[in-house]
RNA sequence: GGGAGCUUAGCUCAGUUGGUUUAGAGCACCUGCCUUACAAGCAGGGGGUCACUAGUUCGACUCUAGUAGUUCCCA
């Protein structure tokens, strides 16, 4: 260590710390009766995926649990992986497959899924590799994929169960349709955005008559559809009309002007187009009302035969353009204006999506949800920040039937089969395995499979069990301890991992759930690759390191709250890791030259009883703020324990005893120094695994086999908490303070020493005599309780000690005298108001015993200090 | 339209049962230091009517209601 550099390198050991680390295996859990288990399942990142600064965030709280509990004693397990992402992987590798010439289509299923294997092959799973750059104590050995023959069989079982329970069934009705994708999309997966566009304003003819109603619509091109005019009953204007009849433009059918809460009077016209067919608050009214639904749309958003000749095969946006001509020609619109309406989009694809009839697979979630809200709300599982049990019960409360089914070919095939035989077209049977034969004709020759695939979600709501390979291990793993996630996924993933939970285990899949708030830039965007605003994770820890990258990103979140994130915060981290690793250097400097040093915890000297409990102050602490998730407090503390008291304070007091004369008074200091510097690195080791574990392993021999990893974080020790020590010295500290301040402000140059008085009635402080000296450069030092104000000497107070600095030739007197001044107009603003409060009767029959009592010493003290001021501004001479 | 957050120093945030807080930390800023661990450092310093208004209370950054701004979720 003494060729060591002043400047930390972490580009020098975190490799060789890791692979170190999966060399010997530390990673790796197994069944261990001795000891309770503590277990995170990852949140499966998307197997195409990068690792962005979010997973940062997720995945640095996750190690910084596991390798905290491991320090306690836990047998940890943490479980990586990464999930299929049907209908990002599929329009990647379709995309691929485009730019080589090659049609999905004409390839076939088979073929397209080795070529899909073989890219997941080739560039999936990069994330991972990118976590192990982070530090993640994951057990590789476990890293699971959602399309692993193990588990793709548990996800087909499931199926198979569900709908043998009458849970699963085939309906048809309007769904979510992504036309890039060309698949049906959950109500989860789409998204809102705000777009400019128009509001086309139609005059539909009412028959028998010369008037018209006039409706307004975004979606011209899906008028076709329509099969009512709804107007609100309440609309005085216009529902008059109700119960005529209305002839749809360039068609000519028939269709009803009803009645419905729907048409907000306010909004457009008052009147409102009805297309049950294409638009799902339309559906709803045509359900009301028995509404014909007409689908005038193919699946690749071109209209279908339900359309006049004209139109058919046209694409949705051209057909637009033409039905507003035609209806133009017809002197049927009315007016167009410019409108910003809510597009929704595919979360996935990000293009608008179509509303269409659809025959899809669906679960049935009312039932099933019912064990889910239970074990949230009665505390069994409890939701970090506390907020979201809100919004997780208003979802489950309101839940729509889970539309499974996905036209897709990468992912789970939906095991229903049937029969294409004559007189076999009801034949449905669902099973883990082709049926031999079927169920109705007996014939083993037509039995086909669904062409379908589940939705991804349908695979890893099942990831806290199904990760775990045999019985024993589910028994001993699950439930697993904490879930850490973004609240994002609270339904698409959270909620219906809970409801797989309490159905096939009967036991909730986690304790705790902690969401982390949205990593966002410093204009407060919201980081994506898309916007490109999101710094890419390896090039800060190659700038920064991994244990700087951690650091900052907990030391800036703000629990449960949004995180705003810049690269140059990495600074602090940075910053923090180049002090550890200095005050390790200064630490085996001191070491080289006292041979025989352990550590060792000594208490003989006030300074190690007042650094040894604030060490086991801080011990406490932590504990308590990792116990209650709050990370960044932990961290906090750690920081403040190494950085202010350890390096501050402590070390600064200790250096002349590291020079002395006495080789038992410079083991004593040393051993205890190491003693808190080696529980300070294995309380910090969890959030920067790595220069702990390079500063740990050397502060003494250690053995190959030996690791930071394999150490323990003790309980704080009580009968080392010195409250007494703790507070002498923040008054020793408050007079080197103020000596300093006095030096400063006076101009003494660090190399120019003065000499103080000090007027104290406190005894205990003559013990801190060479420690003054040192850390306020000061010559002779007097104690006298009784000692009268030297001639131009500067004054302060500290804790009810008086300091005289003669400062004779330098002192400026103005400035000092205007010093004291405002020091006596601010103790009195405060004093005057504690004696208002103290004159007030309600407060001083009202106000707790213990409130008062401290009131009077407050008052009593800062006047002791008024008086003490004056007197010295009256001797100033 | 419904719901949930947030608003404390120039910036990012602490302040967990209302009273040792006329309010803390880091960064930034100003001054002085290469004091033999660390200039990614050390020492000292300036800077906030705790978004606004009203209320509850002996006492409000802290509790309640409203207002404004902002973010997110649901429809």
């Amino acid at each position: 260590m003494n060729e060591i550099s002043k400047t930390y390198d972490p580009t020098l050991i975190e490799d060789r710390i890791y692979s170190n680390w999966l060399k010997k295996g530390y990673f790796k859990a197994e069944v261990n009766k001795d000891k309770k288990p503590y277990t995170i399942v990852i949140p499966p990142p998307n197997v195409t995926g990068m690792l962005t600064i979010g997973h940062v965030l997720n995945n640095t709280l996750q190690d910084v649990f596991i390798r905290w509990y491991k320090l306690k004693g836990f047998e940890t397990c943490w479980v990586p992986g990464t999930d299929h992402a049907s209908i990002a992987t599929e329009s990647k590798v379709t995309a691929m497959l485009k730019d080589q010439g090659i049609d999905k289509k004409d390839l076939g299923r088979e073929a397209f899924l080795d070529k899909a294997k073989e890219w997941k092959e080739k560039y999936g799973g990069i994330i991972i590799d990118q976590l192990k750059k982070l530090g993640c104590a994951c057990d590789w050995d476990r890293e699971r994929f959602t399309m692993d023959d193990d588990y793709y069989k548990v996800v087909i079982d499931t199926f198979v169960d569900l709908y043998k329970k009458g849970l699963i069934y085939k309906g048809y009705r309007l769904v979510n349709w992504c036309p890039g994708s060309m698949s049906v999309i959950s109500d989860e997966e789409v998204e809102f955005v705000e777009k400019k566009g128009h509001l086309w304003y139609f005059k539909y003819p009412i028959k028998d008559s010369s008037e018209f109603v006039i409706v307004a619509t975004t979606r011209p091109e899906t008028m076709f559809g329509d099969t009512a005019v709804a107007i609100h009953p309440e609309n005085e204007k216009l529902n008059h009309l109700i119960g005529k009849t209305a002839i749809l433009p360039l068609v000519g059918r028939e269709i009803p002007i009803i009645a419905d809460n729907h048409a907000d009077p306010e909004k457009g016209t008052g009147a409102v187009k009805i297309t049950p067919g294409h638009d799902p608050n339309d559906n709803l009214v045509g359900q009301r009302h028995g509404l014909q639904v007409i689908n005038v749309m193919n699946l690749n958003a071109t209209l279908n035969d339900n359309v006049p000749e004209g139109f058919r095969g046209l694409d949705r946006f051209a057909a637009r353009k033409k039905v507003v001509e035609e209806l133009k020609e017809l002197g049927l619109v009315d007016k167009i204006e410019e409108h910003i309406h809510q597009l929704s989009i595919s979360q996935r694809g990000k293009e608008p999506i179509e509303y269409l009839m659809s025959e899809q697979w669906y679960l049935k979630m009312s039932e099933l949800v019912k064990p889910a809200i239970e074990v949230v709300n009665n505390g069994t599982i409890k939701l970090h920040p506390e907020k979201w049990i809100k919004t997780y019960n208003h979802w489950l409360n309101n839940i729509q039937d889970w539309c499974l089914s996905r036209q897709l070919w990468w992912g789970h095939r939906i095991p229903t089969y049937y029969c294409s035989n004559a007189g076999c077209e009801s034949v449905k049977m669902c099973d883990s395995s082709k049926p031999e034969k079927c169920v109705k004709c007996g014939s083993s020759d037509h039995i086909r499979q669904d062409e379908d695939v589940l939705d991804t979600w349908a695979s890893s709501w099942l990831w806290p069990y199904a990760v775990f390979r045999t019985k024993e291990e589910q028994d001993y793993f699950y439930p697993t301890n904490i879930l850490i996630t973004g609240p994002d996924i609270i339904f698409l993933w959270v909620a219906r991992m809970i409801v797989a939970g309490m159905e096939y285990k009967n036991e909730i899949p986690f304790y705790d759930v902690y969401f982390t708030g949205m990593v966002r830039d410093e204009q407060g965007i919201k980081m994506s690759k898309s916007l490109g605003n999101s710094p890419d994770p390896l090039d800060v820890i190659r700038e920064y390191g991994a244990d700087a990258l951690r650091f900052t990103m907990i030391r800036v979140t703000p629990v449960g709250n949004d995180i705003l994130f810049s690269t140059n915060k990495c600074e602090i981290g940075r910053s923090f890791a180049n002090k550890i690793w200095n005050a390790a250097r200064f630490l085996m400097m001191n070491k080289e030259k006292n041979p025989n040093i352990k550590q060792a915890c000594h208490t003989e000297i006030i300074e190690d009883k007042w650094i040894n409990s604030r060490l086991n102050h801080t011990l406490a602490i932590v504990e308590e703020k990792v116990k209650t998730f709050q990370l960044n407090e932990a961290l906090k503390a750690i920081y403040e324990f190494l950085w202010n008291d350890l390096c501050d304070w402590y070390i600064e007091m200790a250096k002349s005893r590291f020079q002395s004369e006495n080789e038992a008074e410079r083991k004593s200091v040393l051993e205890n120094a190491f003693y808190n510097f080696d529980i300070a690195l294995r309380l910090l080791h969890p959030f920067m695994p790595f220069i702990t574990e390079e500063l740990w392993m050397n502060l003494e021999e250690r053995k190959e086999d030996e690791s930071i990893m394999l150490s323990s974080i003790p309980e704080a020790d009580k009968s080392l908490i010195d409250q007494e020590a703790e507070e002498l010295m923040e008054t020793v500290k408050e007079i080197i303070g103020k000596i300093r301040n006095i030096r400063a402000e006076n101009y003494i140059v660090p190399s120019k020493t003065v000499n103080i008085v000090i007027k104290s009635e406190d005894t205990r402080l003559t013990q801190f005599e060479s420690v003054i000296k040192f850390l306020a450069k000061v010559e002779d030092i007097i104690f006298d309780p009784n000692a009268e104000k030297p001639k131009l000497a500067a004054t302060a107070i500290a804790s009810g000690s008086e300091i005289f600095v003669p400062l004779e030739g330098i002192i400026d007197l103005e400035a000092e005298k205007e010093k004291i001044d405002k020091e006596i107009s601010r103790l009195e603003g405060i004093n005057s108001g504690i004696n208002k409060k103290l004159s007030n009767e309600q407060f001083v029959s009202r106000a707790p015993e213990e409130i008062l009592t401290k009131e009077k010493d407050k008052l009593l003290n800062n006047q002791d200090s008024i008086e003490k001021l004056r007197s010295n501004l009256h001797n100033f001479l």
